[in-house]
DNA sequence: AAATTAACGTATCGATTCGAAACAATTGCA
DNA sequence: TGCAATTGTTTCGAATCGATACGTTAATTT
């Protein structure tokens, strides 16, 4: 009997092999391409290495090295942050953005899912958001975006995080937070 | 805005960074263990190298040394085949079921599933499977269970396939096979 | 029947990735 | 001020993967 899991297994190997058949792609490693897009989706506090090592489950080391050779493709510049000396923010450029829009296998899926119905994508991307979070409840880090957080507040009439105790510009909420903490009722009502 | 494609990324993600938490299975390459849980699910039309190297999108080369690994560690046996010296069937041993038997990714997302409702499993599965079929119209092969098959049939009272012209053993008519055409309507009837 | 072509599987090579570990620099804490 | 924790880089070795070439067997053509 197939499972949840053979499911995705299977679409994850769809996934990898179109984008080894794409010319331009095939020679890129597939982890270069989940972190960039990554940083494309998440805000200023998840924009880091750590951020990105966390989100895809590797280590630090092997993180850096991927994140290096973008750096050398001219797809990330990385700058160094104000406060913490440490720390180094990782912003793709306009020519990996460029990248990232070109990616077939995004525009398959969307269009697959138009085929099934016009409401198919948004309750599929739904319930396997759930799933998501029912699964990153025993998690360290949940990345969610910051609507559906906790320290997600109203200040002046614009976003504020109450962990940082910072602002947030508008265009924030909508991104991937590596501090994310679900608020109370996690189901999306209908 | 967060997408299928990044949803179904996520959560590979996070499921290949628990097997590589798991003691047991941190030094098996996940491909070894992708091959091996789709050897469990195909039949026997199927479960050749070519069947597996088209299963996961890589080349032949590469899976035959998957393959090779996996026997070495005595998961899995070589049987020639009967008809056809080519070819070579791979059988998961009892071992090598015992393995998959323990991958914790299958049943955290099997719970978690079950934690977001009764039907939720199933009604996701047929989501991604409808998904699924809507993506590989384009490919060479769907890789469907006989079931959804247009060559699947019923001769004296047994599954029968008319590609092949011979009688399946019942057991057959829900493993994967790499020779599945869909028939006219791929929707599942609710 | 013989020759050619196609299909299946294996072996080898080189490039690349990944994890582990050690390291330097900075920050936070007691 | 010491001491631990965090961030990021580098180095090293093992292992994967794709490309290529090869041998064997089957199918097709002449």
């Amino acid at each position: 009997m197939l499972t949840l899991f053979d499911y995705l297994e299977r679409l994850n190997s769809l996934l990898r092999s179109w984008q080894r058949d794409d010319a331009q792609l095939s020679q890129v490693p597939a982890v270069q391409l989940s972190a960039l897009r990554y940083l494309s989706l998440c805000n200023a506090y998840s924009d880091t290495v750590m951020g990105v090592t966390e989100y895809l489950g590797l280590t630090k080391g092997t993180v850096s090295q991927s994140l290096k050779a973008l750096e050398e493709r001219g797809w990330l510049v990385k700058e160094a942050d104000a406060a913490d000396k440490r720390q180094v923010h990782l912003r793709p450029t306009a020519a990996g953005l460029q990248v990232l829009s070109q990616l077939a296998a995004v525009d398959a899926l969307q269009q697959a899912a138009l085929a099934l119905g016009p409401g198919f994508a948004d309750a599929l991307s739904s319930q396997l958001g759930q799933l998501l979070g029912q699964l990153q409840q025993q998690e360290k880090r949940s990345f969610g975006v910051c609507r559906s957080c906790r320290f997600h507040q109203q200040q002046h009439g614009a976003p504020f995080c109450g962990l940082t105790q910072q602002p947030l510009p508008l265009s924030a909420i909508e991104l991937i937070c590596r501090e994310h903490q679900p608020a109370k009722s996690e189901e999306s009502p209908e």
